[in-house]
DNA sequence: GTCGTTCATAAGAGTTGACTTATATAAGCG
DNA sequence: CGCTTATATAAGTCAACTCTTATGAACGAC
């Protein structure tokens, strides 16, 4: 499955998010989706799956518990492919003081909270 | 449908990157795409069809052609998405630096000649 | 060992999406 | 006007994706 399709999927998408927060395990995820989108915990097993197989997580086992954490490669491969289209809105002699404010931000909060997003599933159509 | 969604597609990824190089007509992209992925003229018009009613393109008549050309929005929106993310991959110190050879290497050569892709189909899956 | 957790897999149903062929619309040209 | 070119739409088929419920496997506590 190739990363674009991978991305497609909001729950997917969502559950990326909450990594990005630092490792969570399997539960814990189950416990947001399930309330956001209402779907069940087999359902998001097999997210986690599709997540795990197409290289965008790791998981450890830590007990009976699963921890994923994100694997940024193929968000990266994702970034690549859209540098192309930067310069439609990517203001040249912006993109120092872009880049220095995203550097100095990241500095403060290494860890950027996931921004707590769409509750329900129309988000998919 | 959500922009991954639209992006998930390797056909509607390629039409992009084709026009990445520039406004093409209908016909142009078709001539490609069937080249490429041997598929029919509907089936382009169709993913023409999807790009520009998720905003991807714009499109203008001149006659009986119509020329698509990119509309960067709902790029711009995948790329803020995947911004939270780019902390995992990306150097702090060496951000800079990259930002300035993108800056520079755009300057000389405006419209990045769409790396020549994926001839067949097989990527899908 | 047995019971409760935690998590994954299996099998099947419903929906969506990406093709196909056939056809419509509309402009350009003789 | 009729013919060709350029492009879009219609209708139908087939495969893929995402759920569901049911169940399995592994660990921890007692």
């Amino acid at each position: 499955m190739h990363a674009f399709d991978v991305l497609g999927d909001p729950v997917r998408r969502r559950i990326l998010e909450l990594l990005a927060g630092g490792e969570l395990s399997s539960g814990e995820v189950t416990t947001v989706i399930r309330r956001e989108y209402g779907i069940s915990q087999p359902a998001v097993s097999q997210h986690l799956r599709v997540l795990r197989d197409s290289g965008f997580t790791t998981v450890r086992a830590e007990g009976t518990r699963r921890l994923y954490a994100v694997d940024p490669t193929p968000l990266r491969e994702v970034d690549v492919w859209l540098e192309r289209f930067r310069g439609f809105w990517e203001n040249r002699l912006d993109a120092l003081a872009t880049e220095l404010a995203r550097g100095r931000r990241r500095r403060r909060d290494p860890d950027p909270p996931a921004t707590p997003p769409a509750p329900t599933r129309d988000e998919q159509t």
